[in-house]
DNA sequence: ACCTGGACCAAACAAGTGCTTGGTAGGCTA
DNA sequence: TAGCCTACCAAGCACTTGTTTGGTCCAGGT
């Protein structure tokens, strides 16, 4: 017995946060091991003590925040709150992913297509069909119940709202103008209604 | 006389439409002198009786079809249709865009932050105003004029109609199953009436 | 006093990077 | 025939890249 070996904020976390503060703004690729070094004060070598690559940095961030991120999906799918709650509460949950995961969130919207060409990183592409498949299943289940138009093509409805969620990284600073919460709002009126003041 | 200069498909044109695909799909920074000469079938210092440097290529690339598509914009601003008409053309006019020019779309999406660092890049900023100054001239005459929701936040709105509409060049393909009109015609739908059956 | 393990340094390596140089083959024109 | 121009090759240079190696410093346990 001694060190509690989880919730500790060791110097390897510590590391792994600057990482990916540097990956987030410039790209995985475009972010060089002395880079990382520099940044946290020390020399690019010395990261191999606590890293097997530079692959394994990304590999870390991603997969732990992936983890967390999917559980919380998991959660509202299997809730049983009518269909239109569902839909808001999943939105709601990635802006607030957004806020609280900048970093982790940047990476996968700007990296995983290059990434996810290494067998390592597969799992990117899987998280990506679970993703479609949560929100698929929240559409299907909208229409089906009569909460949405019957004239919605699902796949591309899916396309747009996760576009438009997701990118919202690229612009959306926490403390900024506008909270998550009303970046949600916002958004959620306009994708149940529309901007028009009249339906056609 | 001779040639005539402009319209000739010649070399340097080939080359660049072959470096804009690789570009587009691996990225400028993960694209090398070396890849983009081995698809074309040369060796790499051969590119350079063509091109100054590669950023000479994407800096061609990228203004020659800004060029082109503002233009575009520009008719939309200045003709007299009405508000909800011409958000309805500004929206068609870039999924068009990103038909016809999906390999300039995917390089200005994705490279924009980092090529925007260098001086000789400073007009992807600028146009980037530019197209947030037609947008936002759309949605505000939409709004005064009574098309539109006056509790919509304007800049919000831009923001998610400019990221939704351009990211969708990551999975949009040409001749897929969905052509470009009717994604726009979708997208206009879910944006001007919204997805929801019933308004609150 | 000894030693163990974590954190780091100093220096280098091989591979890959953008780019340069000097040259050549072949078509076109004067 | 001579000259020129376009398109290219062959070889290399200077630099950056991720990674490796062997060593140092030092706090904490025994």
């Amino acid at each position: 017995m001694s060190t509690e070996p989880s919730t500790a904020p060791t110097r390897r976390t510590e590391l792994l946060g600057i990482a990916a503060g540097l990956f987030a703004e410039r790209g995985f690729k475009n972010t060089t091991v002395r880079d990382i070094a520099e940044a946290s004060g020390i020399l690019s070598g010395s990261l191999y003590h606590h890293f097997d690559s530079k692959e394994s940095m990304v590999d870390e961030i991603l997969s732990t925040f992936q983890e967390e991120l999917f559980a919380a999906y998991d959660a509202v799918l299997a809730s049983d709150d009518d269909a239109r709650t569902k839909i808001d509460r999943a939105v709601r949950l990635s802006f607030e992913a957004i806020d609280q995961h900048p970093h982790e969130v940047a990476i996968f919207q700007n990296d995983a297509g290059y990434l996810g060409g290494f067998e390592r990183f597969g799992y990117l592409a899987e998280r990506n069909a679970q993703s479609r498949g949560v929100w698929v299943a929240l559409l299907t289940e909208g229409v089906e119940s009569g909460a949405l138009r019957d004239d919605l093509d699902i796949e591309l409805t899916y396309r747009f709202i996760r576009d438009t969620v997701w990118v919202a990284v690229k612009w959306y600073r926490p403390g900024g103008k506008h909270s998550h919460v009303e970046i949600a709002d916002q958004y959620l009126t306009i994708l149940l209604d529309g901007i028009s003041t009249e339906r056609p």
